[in-house]
DNA sequence: AAAATTTAAATGTACGGACAATTGGAAAAC
DNA sequence: GTTTTCCAATTGTCCGTACATTTAAATTTT
């Protein structure tokens, strides 16, 4: 057998002892220094085993506080990758928007609870098809809404933009930080089955987004219908987490 | 204007070059020592700058080899949060699995191509209904394919598990290490409508799972069906670039 | 020419020290 | 008693050094 690396002898036995409870959960952790004596090392070595550590969430480390347990293991995190957000989840590189309306709406009870807005806020309602670029089938019928402070991007839309937000990411300084998404099967009206091209009732594929920047306000919604043979969200997930290596 | 710490300016400094094609991808990135003279800063800050840059993923570095760049710009990464997997992806929280078929099957054509592996192969199929733990109601009908090395599962299925892969992991020691999800709409048919007491042909959520081990080995395969009001797959996504603090 | 060995180079681990920046509480001033 | 000031404790940044481990290339041997 090996000798282990120091510093991951440290971290283990000290994430060990976090799972098991040796500490409270929002309690002090022993300083640097006391596991520079415990453990009979420099502190480099104590550093490069709290950095882990915190790193997996287990601890949060201020200057000047110290070091605090947060919680007793390392939460499972799958990770998506993509080299754009919104190629991710508009297939934004092979399908373009063609948009039929665009105005200002007042946002009243039933499009509220959807959305997750107050009653009686203004919002600009963008809505078309997307279609694929090469065979230029509609893959869904599309509503965005975007949030006052960017009703400017009505000027910029033109024809066939590929994605809405990605005109918003251009025009103003804004990036997504986080989205929630909602997933659920339902029976396509007449109206959007005449667009798409299928059979009224047929069954299709509804997609909301919920897009936040880094403040957490919602500043776009995204209401997608997909044709049921049209569109498949195809998604992977990775785990990534670090203390999990070689246990 | 306060002072910058040396090595974020280091950082800062060479993810700029790389973004703006100072080296080629995939090939050499200076080594510590060359920087160390060039930022006039000692090894240990510049270890620090690159050990971010190598966590955003814009080099990898190899004892012994060197540093070596990876692509231009971080990629756009977003985690999912879950204190564990099938709870985040199966809602086994809130429901229960009533097996009604479990047995070895050869895998033949059509269903070879939706599970992804090999004509001919054995799997094990574990068929039921997903209900919800306290009203009882079907939310789901799932079939689950378990790869060979796991057939012993079959003699612990119980009568109402909480998982398939619950229980996998608690017998063998197998985690999962990435998942590949497929969702489309669908239209139920007569027999799963009966089961989930909907009306045939109205429409429903085919979710797709493919769980993948740490050597990249597809070890099992969930396919669920939902009815379209018993069921929605919420997510919310993070966005998660240490780089992009503070630019 | 091919294989084995050696060697130089690069990153990883670990030690030491020093000072900076921040925090929270203790002490002092009011 | 309240506020202010100060200080000790704690983590962050940064420097230096040394040796270990791995890699890739150079060298030698076969």
């Amino acid at each position: 057998m090996v000798a282990e690396a120091k510093y991951l002898e440290v971290r283990r036995t000290l994430a060990d002892e976090i799972e098991f409870g040796h500490y409270a959960i929002g309690g002090k952790f022993p300083t640097e220094l006391e596991l520079c004596k415990r453990f009979d090392c420099s502190r480099h070595t104590v550093r490069e085993a709290l950095r882990a550590l915190q790193s997996s969430g287990l601890v949060a480390r201020r200057r000047g506080a110290g070091t605090i347990v947060c919680r007793p293991v390392a939460p499972t995190m799958f990770s998506m990758e993509s080299s754009s957000l919104y190629e991710l989840l508009d297939n934004a590189d092979e399908s373009f928007m063609e948009i039929r309306h665009s105005g200002k709406v007042k946002v009243l009870e039933p499009l509220a609870r959807v959305i997750g807005c107050e009653v009686g806020e203004y919002w600009m309602r963008i809505a078309g098809v997307r279609r694929h670029r090469k065979e230029n089938v509609p893959m869904a019928w599309v509503e965005v809404f975007v949030s006052e402070p960017f009703f400017g991007i009505k000027d910029c839309l033109g024809v066939n933009p590929t994605s809405v937000f990605q005109l918003l990411e251009k025009q103003f300084d804004v990036s997504i930080h986080a989205v929630e998404q909602d997933v659920n099967a339902v029976s396509i009206d007449a109206m959007s089955a005449a667009e798409l091209g299928v059979q009224p009732d047929s069954p299709g594929l509804s997609v909301l987004r919920r897009y936040f920047d880094k403040d957490g306000a919602l500043f776009q919604v995204a209401a997608s219908l997909y044709g049921a043979d049209l569109f498949t969200i195809k998604s992977r997930f990775v785990r990534n987490n670090p203390l999990d290596e070689g246990r």
